[in-house]
DNA sequence: AGCCTTTGACCAGCG
DNA sequence: TCGCTGGTCAAAGGC
């Protein structure tokens, strides 16, 4: 395997989407030029990331920090199904490109960050496209791609400015909790009677690396106009592909929100996903008291693929000669009085070497019972640039599958991955 | 002026 | 009861 640089060229290319390629800064072009470069001597790479069980709060990012040499990100979600409740009839793509848990990885799936949420601004883009602020921070012996960001990842963590999922939050205590290293941060909606609070650890180069919901919020998202477009409702932004323009839309309801959204799509892009998160009680995200049950989604890396390869056992993506492997885990230490459950998402992302092998990221989902359902997403972009295409750069027919299966649980430790699959075809 | 973050103090739960 | 800890309050200040 080769180092982790492999996987920030990747990322960055994934991530960096979004960016206007005419408004690029030097830093940003420089940046891209090295990124480039580096792919270009890249063997096919593997990396796992493990997802575990995150509620004690680091212990595991700590040890694999150690060993692999950069941060892992836990984001805990206390009583807040609805962000992975993203498959019931009638769920939107918006729900599942606005769910937390995939906001606020841009590595959970290649329809956050670098896909769904545009950010504009140069601050934005490296708090949602930088790989150190999910986890995959470089270590000392892998110098690039570290220093032209920093100022404005450090921007971010002195602010203490939340993830931004769309929803508008005021900081309102902070805290060194024992037994973690970095202080965490409490948030509370601002929306008025709203009482979902959010805790958020960073680390001190501001870095995610835990984030606790509680509660739901009972509210649309505030307006897009925000500093961050990310979480907007509904709303792709413009993305910039190049190649063949298309303008195509969203539209669909988000239980009682109604989303439309022109989006600027070029090339062409496909999205399908049938992923069952949650219980099989419908009621349950009814119910008040699930509501304050509690439930924990952690990420982890594993740089070494010897441990993780056997825990994620996917079949789905076999054959598809991953070359990035990562595997997030939703752990629900109290989901409500029925079950716990553990949710893991994984996804691969094939090395985007100029020889352009089809990029792509899978996600698959492991359950007792499985349902599959069927999730569209049309509008999602990929930046041509960031794929490295050949020569020839035609971006055209870009593909972006998320088969998956479901699973409704009712009892036991429950395990989901879902497939991403990127591919490209001419 | 309004909204935000910061930060020390306060409170409640627990062993 | 006391100390520890996590969570919240609220004043102060910044933007």
């Amino acid at each position: 395997m080769t180092g982790f640089s492999d996987n920030f060229a990747v990322m960055g290319e994934w991530v960096d989407c979004s960016i206007n390629h005419k408004k690029r800064s030097k830093a940003e072009l420089d940046r891209e030029t090295f990124l480039e470069e580096d792919v270009e001597n890249k063997d096919l790479l593997q990396t796992s990331f493990q997802e575990r069980s995150s509620y004690s709060g680091g212990g595991l990012s700590e040890r694999i920090a150690a060993r692999a040499g950069f941060n892992i990100p836990n984001i805990n979600i206390e009583s807040n199904l609805w962000s992975l409740n993203i498959s019931s009839p009638g769920v939107s793509p918006a729900t599942l490109l606005e769910s937390p848990v995939f906001l606020s990885n841009p590595l959970l799936s290649p329809t956050t960050g670098k896909l769904s949420s545009l950010p504009s601004d140069h601050k934005a883009k490296d708090e949602f496209f930088d790989p150190t602020l999910i986890g995959l921070e470089h270590d000392d012996s892998q110098p690039h791609e570290r220093t032209h960001d920093s100022g404005s990842r450090n921007s971010m963590a002195s602010s203490g400015a939340p993830a931004d999922d769309g929803y508008n939050w005021r900081k309102y205590g902070q805290k060194l909790v024992k037994g973690s290293e970095y202080p965490r941060s409490y948030y509370k909606c601002t929306h008025p009677n709203c009482e979902v609070k959010k805790k958020v650890e960073r680390s001190r180069e501001g870095h995610i690396t835990e984030i606790i919901y509680a509660k739901t919020h009972n509210h649309p998202k505030p307006p897009l106009n925000r500093r961050s477009g990310i979480g907007s409702s509904g709303t792709c932004n413009d993305m910039q592909i190049g190649g063949t323009e298309q303008q195509e839309s969203f539209a669909g309801t988000n239980e009682n929100i109604e989303w439309t959204s022109p989006v600027r799509n070029y090339g062409s892009m496909q999205v399908q996903s049938g992923t069952q998160f949650g219980y099989g009680d419908a009621a349950f995200f009814n119910d008040e008291e699930d509501r304050t049950s509690h439930m924990s989604v952690s990420m982890g890396y594993d740089g070494e693929a010897d441990e993780s390869e056997p825990k994620r056992s996917s079949g789905t993506i076999q054959g598809g000669l991953p070359t990035q492997t990562q595997n997030y885990h939703v752990h629900y230490p109290e989901p409500h009085s029925r079950s716990e459950g553990l949710v893991t998402a994984n996804s691969s992302l094939y090395d985007f070497q100029p020889s352009m092998r089809p990029p792509w990221a899978g996600f698959s989902v492991y359950g007792g019972e499985t349902e599959l359902l069927g999730l569209s997403i049309s509008g999602l972009a990929i930046g041509q640039e960031r794929f490295s295409m050949p020569a020839t750069g035609d971006p055209a027919g870009l593909m972006l599958q998320l088969p998956a299966v479901g699973t409704s649980l009712t009892t036991g430790t429950w395990i989901l991955e879902e497939l991403v699959d990127i591919q490209r075809y001419e």
